[in-house]
RNA sequence: GGACAGGUGGCUGAGCGGUCAAAAGCAGCAGACUGUAAAUCUGCCGGCCCAUGCGGUCUACGGAGGUUCGAAUCCUCCCCUGUCCA
C-alpha cells in the first residue's frame, strides 16, 4: 500500500495541453507505476490488450454475439453497460453489481474530473482501485455533457470552455485532456471527447458537430497513441481501447461523413452517438441501422446513452454491440419498474396490499425475496432501501434481457425473438 | 374565576371587506424519465354539472345571529383550544 504514495510524484501532464515534453517524462511515470503493479495486480497479471472477436451472426438479422477482451475482463457482447457516473451505479454495491453479473460500467470523465479530481483517483491507483470495481471500465468523455450542461459553457475549435456546475470554478477540456484524464484514471475502453447535438438541431449546428468531432476525434486518437503506455496506472495488465464516436443527427450525409472520418482515423470501436434525445423512435431505429451499416464488420459498435428494453432489443437486430442507459437505475429511484409485462410504477396505490413479487417471472433476489407491497412503502416512505431493491431488479432485467439476446442469437432464432418482443412491447 | 392569544380545506399554515373554492408546504392521486447538475421533475388535488372554459352550480374558513350591495375577513353572543394570573 506504500506504493501509493510515489503516484503522486508522477510528473502532472494533466494540464499540459496539447502539446506536452510526455517523452522526457516517460522514464519517471513508468517507474512510479510499475511499483504500484507489482503489489497489486497479482491474480491479474496477464496482459490483455484490448480484443474483439465475433462467435455468432443470426441468419435472419444483422445481431451477432462476440467477446470484447479488455484488460480488466471479458465481456459477451451484445452487452449492457450499467451507468455510474460518479464512480458509482447509484444505489448499488459494487459486490451487488458482481452478483448481477454486471461485466462492465459506464463512468463519467466529467463528473470524476470536478469530483474528486484526477490527482485522488490517480493516488488511489486509478479509477478500479479507487471504486474497488475490478472489471471493466468504460468512461464516457464529456461529450454528453457539453450538451446537457450546455447553458454552463462554450464550444470552440480547441475544446469545450465550462463552469463547474459543482462550484462555477472554470475549466477547459479539450480532446486531449479528455484522453488523458481517461489514460489515468485506467478505463478500459476510452470515449473520444465529442459535441453531441441535441435534437432537434439546425443542419448547420449538426454539421459543425460532425466536423469538429472529426477534428477533435483525429487529436484524440494521436494522443492517445503516443500516450497510452505510459498514462495507464497498470500497463501490464493490457491496453485500452479508443473508440470514436459518429454524429450527424438524423442526417444521413452526415451521418455517412461522420462515419467515414472516423473509420479514416481508425479506433477499435465505434459509437453512434446523439440518438435516443428527443428524435421519434423510428428515426432512432433507422439512423441505428444506416450507421451500423457502414462500420466496420469485426468491430465493435456502441449505441450510446440508448435505451428502454425494446430498444436494446431493436438495436442488437441493427447489429449494435454494446448498449449504456441511466433509464434502469433512475427510473428504479422513481419508482418505475420494468418487467416481462412491462413497466410499472410501484408507488401507485394499486400495489399498495400486492403481496406478489415486481416481476413474477424473474429470478432476482428482489423478487424472490420482497413483495410489490413492501417495496411500495418504502418509495412512500422515502427509504433508501426503495432505490436499491428497485434498480438492483431493473439491471437484473436488463442484464437477463442481454443474456437472452444473446442465447437467442446462439441459437440462430433473433429473428424469432425480436418478433415476439415486439408484439409484447 | 380573571387576562391575553387563537379556532381556515386530510395536516401545518397564509389571508384580515370584494379580483377567495381560499397562498405556500406536507400528505394524497397520477404521469414523465434514454452517453445521470435527477432519491428529480410535471400535472391534479371540496362536490356535482356542461364538458375540456381564466365555465355553471351547490356546500365551505368553530356555532348562531347581525352590519354591508358584498364577509374567511367587521360587530354580538355562545362553544372550544393554548399560555399566563389567581
Amino acid at each position: 500500500m506504500r506504493n501509493l504514495v510515489r503516484v503522486s510524484e508522477v510528473p502532472m501532464f494533466y494540464l499540459s495541453g496539447i502539446e506536452h515534453p510526455a517523452a522526457k517524462r516517460n522514464k519517471a511515470v513508468k517507474g512510479a507505476w510499475r511499483a504500484l503493479d507489482e503489489s497489486s495486480t497479482a491474480g491479474l497479471s496477464m496482459s490483455q490488450d484490448f480484443k474483439f472477436e465475433i462467435t455468432a451472426r443470426d441468419p435472419a438479422t444483422k445481431a451477432r454475439t462476440g467477446v470484447l477482451h479488455t484488460p480488466h475482463g471479458t465481456i459477451e457482447t451484445p452487452c449492457f453497460m450499467p451507468v455510474g457516473t460518479s464512480g458509482t451505479v447509484k444505489s448499488l454495491t459494487q459486490e451487488q453489481l458482481e452478483q448481477l453479473g454486471a461485466k462492465i460500467i459506464l463512468s463519467n470523465t466529467y463528473h470524476l474530473y470536478l469530483r474528486p479530481g484526477l490527482e485522488t483517483i490517480r493516488a488511489a491507483g486509478g479509477l478500479h482501485k479507487f471504486m474497488s470495481w475490478p472489471r471493466a471500465i468504460l468512461t464516457d468523455s464529456g461529450g454528453f455533457q457539453v450538451m446537457s450542461l450546455k447553458g454552463l459553457g462554450r464550444v470552440t475549435e480547441e475544446g469545450y470552455e465550462f463552469r463547474s456546475h459543482l462550484d462555477g470554478s472554470k475549466h477547459f477540456f479539450t480532446p486531449e485532456k479528455a484522453v488523458e484524464t481517461q489514460l489515468f484514471f485506467g478505463s478500459d475502453i476510452v470515449m473520444i471527447l465529442d459535441e453531441c447535438v441535441p435534437y432537434p438541431a439546425s443542419h448547420e449546428a449538426t454539421r459543425r458537430a460532425v466536423k469538429l468531432t472529426a477534428q477533435w476525434a483525429r487529436r484524440a486518437r494521436d494522443h492517445f497513441l503516443a500516450n497510452r503506455r505510459i498514462m495507464v496506472p497498470e500497463p501490464s495488465l493490457g491496453m485500452p481501447a479508443l473508440y470514436g464516436i459518429v454524429q450527424g443527427g438524423i442526417d444521413p450525409e452526415l451521418r455517412r461523413e461522420s462515419a467515414g472520418r472516423s473509420q479514416e482515423i481508425g479506433f477499435e470501436g465505434y459509437a453512434l452517438g446523439g440518438l435516443s434525445v428527443g428524435e421519434s423512435k423510428s428515426a432512432t431505429y433507422d439512423v441505428t441501422e444506416f450507421v451500423a451499416g457502414l462500420l466496420p464488420d469485426n468491430q465493435p459498435r456502441y449505441l450510446m446513452g440508448v435505451g428502454t428494453p425494446q430498444d436494446l432489443v431493436e438495436g442488437v437486430a441493427r447489429g449494435i454491440d454494446q448498449f449504456d442507459c441511466v433509464m434502469p437505475t433512475r427510473n428504479a429511484r422513481n419508482a418505475c419498474v420494468f418487467t416481462s409485462e412491462g413497466r410499472i410504477v410501484i408507488r401507485n396505490a394499486r400495489y399498495t396490499r400486492d403481496p406478489g413479487p415486481l416481476d413474477p417471472a424473474c429470478g432476482c433476489f428482489v423478487c424472490r425475496r420482497y413483495s410489490r407491497s413492501y417495496i411500495r412503502h418504502l418509495f412512500v416512505a422515502g427509504e433508501m432501501l426503495a432505490a436499491t431493491l428497485a434498480s438492483y431488479h431493473n439491471l437484473y432485467f436488463y442484464l437477463d434481457t442481454m443474456c437472452r439476446i444473446r442465447q437467442a442469437i446462439r441459437a440462430g432464432v433473433y429473428g424469432q425473438f425480436l418478433s415476439s418482443a415486439r408484439l409484447r412491447s
